[in-house]
DNA sequence: CGATAGGTTGAGTCGCATCAACCGGGGTGG
DNA sequence: CCACCCCGGTTGATGCGACTCAACCTATCG
């Protein structure tokens, strides 16, 4: 059921045929989640690693008036910080996107695992540490990219980290957020975002159906993003 | 010389007079940089970690038709990603703001500290939350904040950040930062950074002499800002 | 079959960008 | 020592990208 989980991990770190029991024994506590629910909210205590088997969620702040961000995007496979359990508290909610499936990990067991293995503590600072860069990526495109530059960026990221862990054939993938997700998490409003994406659509660089997403031009894609996919360090990471 | 970072691990984790000296030991490799110049660039294999020591500095994207954004700044005691090392190539550039002094320490000198106190381990994984949550709240402000809300943010963050250390005496601090510095990091042109100064100045809210910055109504300045200062876990982190 | 959520489209507006001129101060070279 | 330059900052005029408001359309579901 973890096996996602798994395979983003191996991404980082040689796991041993013990590492990876190790890390199955502790993926219990398994928790399912309607869309548009909240896993975690603003404010709580955060006692639990939320590992993402199955389903989109995300990260997200409100500010008084009611604007909303979302900060980041989880497919399956995804940690929601690996030792988040060292802060007070949360100061973002952690909210469903589709029905989810997570698996909730406490402290005791990420200390035990880390302490256990130097491979899993190694991948979960590499997890870290690129979840780090997809934020900078974030904030680079919030900062000085259009709305066309932004949308085209974030198709392309959402497709390299679902082919990474097998949830995309060819150029094809699920693609589940509404446009108001998608406004939320690229700064824009919901209008813009339908009118953005009909452009992207116009110049026949992606096609999107209902929730099937295809990028029928992916090097023009890029191209429009200045998408490096380099900051998603996919390859030659495991030494 | 490194008595600030000493400074800011300590908010983290309770570190014992050995720990410290063990730290100090493996901060040597003093080097220091003009103002505006590179720490180092966009493509490079990451070799050390940066400890700040004096000055500010910035780390930055550029796009190819020139445009950049800073995606975040560094003050004394700040660490460029503890474990930076793993990664193969560094997908951001590190510029300096003002003149800077920095400890290099190399990756198998920060795998020893690590290794040998526990403390320092859990202080690096603090720091590393810590920033990813102001890169998270930077990632906010610029998709959902005006310009005068993301400034006062930024203003009010930054006074936090150098009170921790002991760089602000009140309301006042040293602010290196040009009008194109701030205009990079806010999301903005360099002459709409001029007249949102201005008109936190006419508000009161600030004063920028030069370098100069004092809070005149620090209570308006977050109400403006929405500042919450929570998420960034100044208080009773240590354990 | 009505209700509702998600998406589309048009009209008008606004926040911020761009372009351009200008100012002041500190450093430099003749 | 002064003239000049250049960098950082200010201010005005104009333009555009994205927002808001509003109507309407479509698919899904109880």
């Amino acid at each position: 059921v973890a096996h996602l989980v798994l395979r983003k991990l191996e991404r980082f770190a040689t796991l041993s045929e013990e590492d990876r029991r190790t890390l199955l024994a502790h993926v219990r506590h398994i928790q399912h989640f309607n869309a548009r629910d909240d896993l975690a909210k603003d404010g709580d205590h955060p006692r639990y690693v939320n590992f993402i088997l199955e389903g989109w969620a995300c990260r997200y702040k409100l500010l008084e008036d009611g604007r909303r961000q979302i900060i980041s995007f989880f497919v399956p496979g995804d940690l929601c910080d690996p030792i988040v359990f060292l802060l007070r508290e949360m100061s973002h909610g952690l909210g469903s996107i589709t029905p989810v499936t997570v698996a909730r990990v406490s402290r005791e067991d990420m200390l035990a695992l880390m302490a256990k293995s130097p491979a899993l503590e190694k991948a979960f600072w590499l997890d870290m540490l690129i979840s780090a860069e997809i934020q900078r990526e974030w904030t680079v495109a919030l900062g000085r990219k259009t709305a066309r530059e932004r949308m085209a960026h974030l198709f392309c990221e959402l497709a390299m980290r679902l082919r990474a862990i097998g949830l995309a054939e060819g150029q094809e993938f699920e693609m589940p957020a509404t446009q108001t997700d998608l406004a939320d998490a690229l700064g824009l409003s919901s209008v813009h975002v339908s009118r953005t994406l009909q452009e992207l659509r116009g110049a026949g660089l992606i096609e999107l159906k209902g929730k099937r997403m295809t990028l029928n031009n992916e090097k023009a894609l890029r191209e429009v993003a200045m998408f490096d996919p380099s900051y998603l360090h996919l390859s030659n990471i495991v030494t």
